[in-house]
DNA sequence: CAGCAGGGGGCGA
DNA sequence: CGCCCCCTGCTGA
């Protein structure tokens, strides 16, 4: 009865496996999750990042939405680009230069074969066929390719067969492990493959490879009960077994205020109560027992709304063997739920990426939002589009005005005022007058229009956009802001012109009026500090 | 204290 | 993406 049974092989199953996987990431074809680091968004598989980490699996596993965003902060985008390839076509070539960067964002996200021994998938099954590997001739051979000799293949996570004892004998503190471990994978270091001669004349490159789960086998066992979860195994004591219970110690991890395991404290995510296992009760950075994570920078990623953000973490092994790298970027990720776009798209470049690609055309300074650099652009060009209706004051924010009109004259108990409405009433008559210019029709004017038809009220703008030519004119002057308003304004255009901050016609600046005007802002921009990012900027003095 | 510059969340198109 | 709005911090009178 079993005669029947045919075996049917597909002798190319992995490289065409492989190369199809490729395909679908240059194309990000069935994409379901998306990495972002340092601004560059990379569209990934779960099924090749859970595969590939541990950690990854895990959030996967335990994030509700379908396509999650995974911040990952202080991981440089070539680390992240160099551990993509090789979660995808298992090996990658570095410089060596790069290499304990790259070791160190392997252990943060817990690569396997980088920083965690990855299993032999066919273990499990005690039946590793011998042939597997020979009819799919694994790319990572391609390492004889190079013609320098000096290239090398790295086995991160092969067992430190030199001090497995040394492992199990101390503490097992974070840096003990990972600097045991880390030795295997630093070609600079001997305990590695010293018939490699890697420490002498460093190559410029190093190819990364995964290496096959038997190389690992012996010396070096991963003995905690998370699968795949723990960076630290070896002497199994500490947390390598304890990350993996629900009831972990939070003092373990060095504290309340940093959520060493991961997943701890973006506040309501559903995996934040339990487990979260893997990361390390002390980063390596040891000096903050606490939480390495520098206080200043973790300012806002908690209690963000919807948006849920995981808590950051440390690189699970201790100590920097790989400093002064593992000491300056300690790993942060965030997990972000996709529960509104926009917001994310804040999330993102506001608090992780600090991405300020929005350059004010005159001073050079950075926002970080379109509107808020044509809102700082008033500054330069002299727009103050925003009147009051009652004393013609004008000024360069809405909030401005509205506070203007509640601290001075609703305050001071300005009669009358009732019957004028309120400031979105006033701002609606203005756009309604706009709409009936004396002479022209057109609505809204060009600003050569307004300042011909109302030179007392031409923007300075329009001898300053002669140099912000990216910035289109009629693109930062909003159409309600240039004209007198309203016919109160109107009255009290004579009698309030002298005490109303009255812009200068355009005509009439000459380049010593324009420095007069444009110098102090310039150096009040430049001097205003930005806690996020060092702000170059264009000092017109 | 008023004015000002800027950051950031909410919301709708 | 743009707008609205709130808020904070700074500065100078």
């Amino acid at each position: 009865m079993e005669d029947g049974l045919l075996s049917l092989k597909w002798n190319n199953h992995k490289t065409t496996f492989f190369d199809i996987l490729r395909v679908l990431r240059e194309k990000a074809n069935y994409t379901d999750a998306t990495i972002a680091v340092e601004g560059k968004f990379y569209p990934v598989h779960k099924l090749v990042m859970s595969t590939c980490s541990e950690y990854f699996s895990e959030i996967f596993e335990r994030t509700p939405c379908k396509s999650p965003v995974i911040v990952l902060k202080d991981v440089r985008s070539q680390d992240m680009d160099a551990l993509l390839d090789y979660m995808y076509l298992g090996e990658v070539n570095v410089n060596q230069n790069d290499l304990a960067s790259l070791l160190k964002t392997a252990e943060c996200l817990r690569i396997k074969g980088l920083a965690v021994p990855d299993e032999d998938p066919t273990k499990t099954k005690k039946q590793l066929l011998p042939d597997d590997r020979r009819e799919s001739p694994p790319p990572k051979r391609r390492r004889h390719e190079d013609p320098s000799s000096t290239s090398q293949t790295l086995r991160p996570t092969s067992p430190p067969a030199s001090s497995p004892s040394k492992n199990s004998s101390t503490s097992g503190t974070a840096g003990d492990r990972a600097g045991a471990q880390r030795t295997s994978s630093l070609p600079g270091t001997q305990s590695q493959d010293s018939s490699h001669d890697s420490s002498i004349d460093p190559p410029p490159m190093v190819k990364v490879e995964m290496e096959e789960a038997e190389d690992l086998e012996d010396g070096y066992r991963r003995d905690n009960s998370y699968e795949g979860g723990s960076i630290n195994e070896g002497d199994g004591g500490d947390y390598g077994s304890e990350v993996s219970k629900s009831e972990h110690d939070p003092e373990n991890y060095g504290g309340g205020s940093y959520a060493g395991p991961s997943l701890q404290q973006g506040g309501d995510l559903p995996w934040e109560e339990g487990d979260s296992s893997s990361f390390p009760p002390e980063g390596f950075s040891g000096d903050h027992p606490g939480g390495q994570q520098p206080q200043g920078d973790d300012d806002d990623d908690d209690g963000d709304g919807p948006l849920t953000v995981a808590a950051p973490h440390s690189s699970p092994n201790g100590p920097p063997l790989l400093t002064p790298i593992s000491q300056a970027r300690q790993c942060q990720l965030c997990l972000v739920t996709l529960a509104n776009a926009n917001l994310l798209r804040r999330h993102v470049e506001d608090h992780h990426f600090h991405i300020r690609k929005y350059d004010c055309a005159h001073c050079g300074k950075k926002f970080k939002r379109k509107e808020h650099k044509e809102r700082h652009e008033r500054i330069h060009t002299g727009e103050k589009p925003f009147a009051c209706y009652i004393c013609n004051a004008r000024f360069t924010q809405k909030e401005h005005l509205k506070g203007h009109i509640e601290n001075v004259h609703h305050k001071h108990g300005e009669k009358g005022l009732e019957g004028m409405g309120d400031l979105e009433d006033r701002e609606d008559k203005d756009e309604e007058d706009m709409d009936l210019p004396p002479a022209s029709s057109s609505s809204p004017p060009p600003p050569n229009t307004t300042s011909a038809s109302s030179p007392s009220l031409a923007p300075v703008s329009s001898l300053i956009s002669l140099a912000s030519t990216a910035s289109p004119l009629a693109s930062i002057l909003p159409p309600s802001t240039l004209l007198a308003n309203t016919a109160a304004a109107t009255s009290l255009t004579s009698s309030s012109s002298s005490s109303s901050p009255a812009l200068i016609p355009a005509s009439d600046l000459n380049m010593n009026q324009f420095t007069a005007l444009y110098a102090p802002v310039t150096r009040k921009t430049v001097n205003s500090p930005n806690k996020h990012m060092q702000t170059i900027t264009i000092n017109f003095n």
